[in-house]
DNA sequence: ATTTGACCCAAAAACAATACGGGTCAGATA
DNA sequence: TATCTGACCCGTATTGTTTTTGGGTCAAAT
């Protein structure tokens, strides 16, 4: 941890603060005041209101990268860590406040700023699924014929039902289908040769 | 047809402008020019500027029911029906540009108005799908434990992703992913027994 | 049964004045 | 040298006011 503490404590209460009233609603004035700051400190650990935005979601999404790699690195059968992977996936997202911020931005604004942090939980996402998915390949648990343009397919369909869950808040009204939609995605890449 | 000609000439020039200029830069004055009539007449056919909208988004996704009723009564394979059905509503959805106002409406505003004419396409959907579904787990193509639950999924997936394809003009691009997706639909729909 | 066009009025657009807040920086602190 | 402050700048958001627009009505005409 390189960091200051100053640092931490900046991105905390940034944190705190755009998760409570967004973006567009906070200031840094308020950021900066609630640890005891005047707001030019702010701007001596970020360039930028856009940048500092950018390291709260970058941590939003760190800690469900986190919590899922605990799962990839579990030692239970492909399918069930892919069952596992997506039920997770969707229901720790739903906490990552911030980045539901972005996913609306994509709609009416441009949160261009935000945009790497994004890209990175893609890749990080693609990476994983790419593994599991050739990992339960080679045992015999899943059969697909390309294994990379079904993680395509289905990394943009999760993308997709993250719109409805998270911006209409429909997670818990949809969270069966969501039980059943899962179901569906494993019976999909489920080999016939191994039904448990 | 028991309506006029003055009628149809009315959602005629409605659509063409609401397609154009949306609901609310299109105005009752400009719809009634267009065809050389005064705006009160508007009145006389349709009680309020919501209903004559509503009845533009019904005849486009009536246009889209009709479309796909052809195909649930061709008669090839039910597993050939279902992978047409869905590669044809969300391409013919696509042009259905007024409906695609009232989802990008789900977000900011309210167009309460439009809710009969969804509701109605989404009560089409689900009649046709649980009759396909029927059908195909008869003829043993399909095996699933729950029809019901399992159309409720599809329907939420398909509603989801309809979000990314049509507000975000990712249709084109993302027309490839699209077949993955049916693909994996079929596949998990498939029954064992009766693998093509 | 249809259509017109003048009319009403709530809501939106246009405009002006003001306040706010992101960002800078010279200097203080330690 | 690294960290922090608070006054300051200035584009933009906000607020308040006026004007225009456009949905909807209706008595009269066709």
């Amino acid at each position: 941890m390189t960091d200051s503490n100053t640092r931490s404590l900046i991105v905390d209460s940034a944190r705190m603060h755009f998760s409570r009233y967004g973006f567009h609603k906070t200031t840094m004035d308020e950021i900066a005041k609630h640890i005891h700051k005047a707001k030019g400190v702010l701007y001596y650990y970020f360039k930028s209101k856009e940048e500092l935005f950018n390291e709260v979601v970058k941590q939003e999404l760190g800690f469900v990268k986190t919590e899922l790699d605990k799962i990839v690195a579990g030692n239970e059968d492909s399918l069930t860590i892919i069952k596992k992977y997506f039920l997770t996936r969707l229901k720790l997202m739903s906490t990552a406040v911030n980045y539901h911020e972005t996913l609306k931005a994509d709609f009416f604004e441009k949160y261009h700023f935000v945009k790497d942090a994004r890209d990175d939980f893609a890749e990080f996402e693609s990476v994983r699924l790419n593994r599991i998915f050739k990992k339960g390949t080679e045992e015999g648990f899943i059969e697909i014929k390309n294994i990379e343009s079904t993680v395509n397919a289905i990394m943009m369909l999760v993308r997709s039902i993250e719109l409805p869950l998270y911006l209409q808040n429909k997670y818990t009204e949809y969270e069966n289908i969501i039980d059943e939609l899962v179901s569906m995605i494993i019976n999909s890449l489920r080999s016939n040769r191994n039904n448990p």
